[in-house]
DNA sequence: GGGATTATGTATCGATCATTCAAATAAGGA
DNA sequence: TCCTTATTTGAATGATCGATACATAATCCC
């Protein structure tokens, strides 16, 4: 917007991306302006003047990881059937344990681990995005179920929740050292839960 | 075991719990001195003199939490099948979010959201806490499998991650304000899986 | 009661926290 | 070239961090 002035001498985008790696690693709480301002590569004024403070930037980090990954989310839900969407969603969360100099585990998980020590805005907007995530589960569900998949006297609400939960563990197992291959495996071992979830257990 | 000098004015052991509910709730990295004083009704120098430092304090307090849940776990364990021992597990995380006065969620498993964030040793505490929750998992299956009610081929320590990382997931989602009722219903779908893990499913 | 010993409250340490000020610098518009 | 605007660097803000020094208070042993 403001073609006059000196001109900003860093990537806005590259900072925020620093910046997002940082806390994605060390959480909100202990990451300091001079981890931010280290890894972003500028002076914390430079930081202020572009982002206006470490909670705005937190969020804005927190806006950017969400944007990189909705497209994952979104793919795995246009999956041909309900059970190929969770299953893909869960197959993809534990394959980013592979992914290198990328920090493990999620971040808007791992994030919300201690919520008393975030701003209050911050925690509000994770909350958002889990939601969010929840409902497209869900809905991913119901679609599911009116296409004759899952029964019709499915708890869909349980279903998704079971399912977000298994990934939100796996997050945290991931965050402490499981490989992708581990996490497959638990991967594969909430699907056999499905069956039973969707009332298509044969007695 | 000094009984010369001025007797200590206050309760040891009440101010672990209480600082035990600190670092419970907020998290290592969040929890001040200012905090844990003012919660043990303490001056700091009486902190230092009796537990050493905030880490150790923190060690301490996990050494605490893990103590007064090991019976939870071990009458767990001690049911008649593995299946009703896994079950008890997670239906007794569940239960803990109804819990009153008390915080929600598993110390162990929160506070290694950021193991970066918290002193060395202290993370070495609770990855050798959770290794002894899984590693008990996974022996009771064993003892299952040896009792007939597994098949031989099972994959028991994918099951015992399995069930962990559902209990780690429902850690998280008691922090953040699911109902005990809703974790119930979580519970109740991983256990949908246990045939299938166990090789029993009939085809 | 006197001396040894330990805990306590107050007051503070240097370091680091998030944030901002001030002066220098680099651009566009006239 | 000079003015305006925006960003830069470098230093410094008050607050809070974890951790202590010191003098006082309380107990035991003798």
């Amino acid at each position: 917007m403001p073609t006059r002035g000196r001109p900003r001498s860093f990537d806005r985008d590259e900072a925020l991306a620093s910046a997002m790696q940082v806390f994605w690693t060390k959480g909100y709480a202990d990451t300091s302006m001079a981890d931010l301002t280290g890894a972003m590569g500028i002076n914390s004024p430079s930081l202020y003047a572009a982002f206006g403070s470490k909670e705005q930037l937190f969020r804005e980090a927190v806006r950017l990881y969400e944007q990189s990954n909705s497209g994952v989310l979104c793919d795995a839900m246009a999956s041909a059937t309900a059970r190929e969407a969770i299953e893909k969603v869960l197959l993809a969360t534990a394959g980013a344990a592979d992914v290198e100099d990328r920090p493990t585990g999620c971040l808007v998980v791992l994030s919300a681990a201690h919520p008393d020590a975030l701003p209050a805005a911050a925690c509000d907007d994770l909350r958002g995005i889990r939601e969010g995530t929840l409902a497209a589960l869900e809905d991913r569900l119901r679609k599911g179920r009116d296409a004759g998949e899952i029964a019709p006297e499915a708890d869909l609400a349980a279903m998704a929740a079971f399912y977000a939960t298994v990934q939100q563990g796996m997050a945290f197992r991931a965050r402490n050292g499981a490989t992708a291959d581990e996490l497959r495996g638990t991967a594969g071992a909430a699907m056999l839960a499905w069956d039973g979830l969707a009332g298509l257990r044969r007695s």
